[in-house]
RNA sequence: GGCCUGUUGGUGAAGCGGUUCAACACAUCGCCCUCUCAAGGCGACAUUCACGGGUUCGAUUCCCGUACAGGCUACCA
């Protein structure tokens, strides 16, 4: 068989060599240690937790190492790829500030950085294992691919496209010419060599010495389109980019022989690989049960980003579950940003990890809550602006009462702040009513209508908007004694059955009528902020 | 079906043959403080590390089986 030939058949218009491409792309000069990492992401539509998740990972190990860290859009996939999916991914990445040194929008020497873009270097060493004998075209229709391994189900034995199975491996040049006068398509697939009996241990960054055992098949390389599938493209692309360590998530442990067969094929240095747990989710209805990320729109960044989710607080949720001793070097050094903890690959976790959502709103409470009031303002306004636009004039129209509104929200007045706000939509929802437009009755009075109005219209008679805060609760107590409501807690905890409540209840009472919820912070502030008429124009409007 | 990977409490998870081996964090639950909420203080929460064997003076830690979970087995990544 005359594989020069044969190449040169299947790839006439190419005369790229490896030399050149060699040469193109020079090994980066880079301190010692450096690490080049990259995320690549195919645009399929939106990206979830999970990609945000492997980028830290990935831009942590290579600028915490002075190396390079760049982003690649694995667009092989025609089939699958959605509209306006790159700018997605850019947005996202921007939003939660992953920043790449180059890459795809922003260049670099190792591009072109859109896989579709690179057809011309694949087919390149395509072309060059086609003439060495490692490749070969394959005819095969998609129907006689399902032929095969319905007979291989029946038979028993292992699907796939190899060995014996493998029909066009040793097909002569003739039957090759031939179909490819008739115009035939046909992919270009890997002469595999393999023998799955045989194991080897392999050495992974995070899982530690692992056994992958030889591959067989003869897996597609280029598709009918020209266009490489997963598997070339990862080992021209990272070799090429001069990429030192693959961090990808585990899925990818079932074909990493196919990836060392091809790099050992192509003559090319084996980066070290680097795969990660999958992240999963517990279910809604509490019960905990293991989610495919794929079908999860919960997962999606969009999804926290439209409900506010502060970027550099998931971020921080997201270091946590990255690497098991970053939180308690977090709890000990609170101020210092992020980039200054030493991540590596070794505290990475190796069994599947739950998407904690308690434990996420918990790191965005304690985040928040070191925010100064500018900062809480300006990250609303950002947010409102985006995401509830018409609602802008209403939240900070009067910016002096959206500044008293948050101080006592955020309980900028105490010595411990208040740690109750976990993103933006949350916030708005929980200073919603201070304003008419956006205020809702939620919660129901505890007592008959008949007891309501008697707290109600006593606490009107004798409301007056100059009192400070001990002279207005005076004035509750007042009102309780005068309904029969115990005004001493103590007492009222040991005999309850003495009064009908006690203050507290008559609060609560004068609280739902205000703001319409059994809970919020101190009201008497409240009512400083909402001004005398509003405050009683509410009560009014239940009596 | 075959192959690979994993299995410590409600969750994340430390532990890497033996005097804190069950750390820490979140959640939950009590109590205190308190006009509610939040915050804060104190305390509770795995006699046990999926199960069954084995190695050993001794195993959560090593070995073997079983079960369960996840992944791969595409001209998807």
């Amino acid at each position: 068989m005359d594989y020069n030939k044969l190449a040169e058949l299947l790839f006439p218009h190419i005369d790229k060599t490896q030399e050149y491409y060699e040469e193109l792309f020079p090994v980066r000069d880079l301190p010692k240690g450096a690490e080049v990492l990259r995320m690549a992401p195919s645009p399929t539509g939106f990206i979830h937790l999970g990609n945000l998740y492997g980028a830290l990972a990935d831009e942590r190990v290579a600028h915490q190492s002075n190396g390079v860290f760049y982003l690649r859009i694995e667009d092989t996939d025609l089939k699958r790829k959605v509209e306006g999916a790159v700018e997605t991914i850019l947005s996202t990445f921007k939003y939660f500030n992953i920043n790449y040194d180059e890459g795809a929008e922003l260049g670099g020497n190792y591009g072109p950085y859109y896989q579709r873009q690179r057809a011309e270097i694949y087919q390149a060493f395509a072309k060059k294992l086609v003439s060495e004998g490692k490749a070969y075209p394959c005819f095969c229709t998609e129907e006689e691919l399902n032929e095969i391994r319905d007979k291989q189900t029946r038979l028993n034995e292992g699907t796939g496209y190899y060995g014996k199975w493998a029909v066009w491996r040793d097909a002569p040049l003739e039957k090759i010419e031939e179909r490819l006068k008739e115009g035939k398509p046909f992919v270009i697939r890997m002469k595999s060599m393999g023998n799955p009996e045989v194991k080897h241990t392999f050495h992974d960054e995070i899982k530690g010495d692992i056994v992958v055992v030889e591959n067989n098949m003869d897996a597609v390389l280029l598709k009918t389109d020209g266009i490489p599938t997963y598997h070339f493209a990862h080992a021209i692309d990272d070799h090429f980019m001069r990429t030192t360590i693959v961090l990808r998530g585990e899925e990818w442990l079932g074909t990493l022989n196919i990836h060392l067969e091809l790099f050992d094929m192509l003559g090319f240095e084996l980066p070290k690989y680097a795969h990660t747990t999958v992240l999963m989710k517990i279910d809604e209805n509490g019960t905990k049960r293991k989610l495919s990320k794929r079908k999860d729109p919960e997962l999606s960044l969009d999804y926290y980003r439209a409900l506010g989710y502060h970027p550099y607080a998931v971020k921080i949720y997201l270091m946590t579950i990255l690497n098991w001793n970053f939180e308690q070097w977090f709890l000990k050094n609170p101020d210092k940003s992020i980039d200054e903890f030493k991540f590596s690959l070794d505290k990475m976790g190796q069994s599947g990890t739950l998407f904690d959502l308690d434990k996420l709103n918990n790191i965005c409470k304690t985040y928040l809550a070191g925010f100064t009031l500018e900062q809480m303002k300006d990250y609303l306004k950002e947010f409102v602006k985006t995401y509830h636009a018409d609602l802008y004039d209403v939240y900070f129209g009067d910016e002096e009462t959206m500044d008293k509104i948050l101080t006592l929200g955020m309980g900028l007045n105490l010595k411990k702040r208040r740690k109750d706000y976990i993103n933006a939509s949350q916030i708005l929802e929980s200073i919603s009513f201070y304003f008419d437009e956006t205020f809702k009755r939620e919660d129901e009075f505890k007592y008959d209508k008949e007891q309501v109005d008697e707290i109600l219209k006593l606490f009107i008679e004798s409301y007056d908007y100059s009192d400070d805060n001990g002279m207005w609760f005076e004035k509750v107590k007042t009102i309780a004694e005068k309904c029969g409501f115990a005004t001493d807690m103590k007492a009222y905890k040991e005999n309850p059955e003495n009064w009908k409540g006690s203050v507290a209840d008559v609060a609560e009472t004068i609280r739902v009528a205000v703001v319409g919820r059994r809970n919020s912070p101190d009201l008497w502030s409240i009512m400083q902020i909402m001004g005398a008429e509003r405050s009683i124009n509410r009560i009014k409007e239940v009596l």
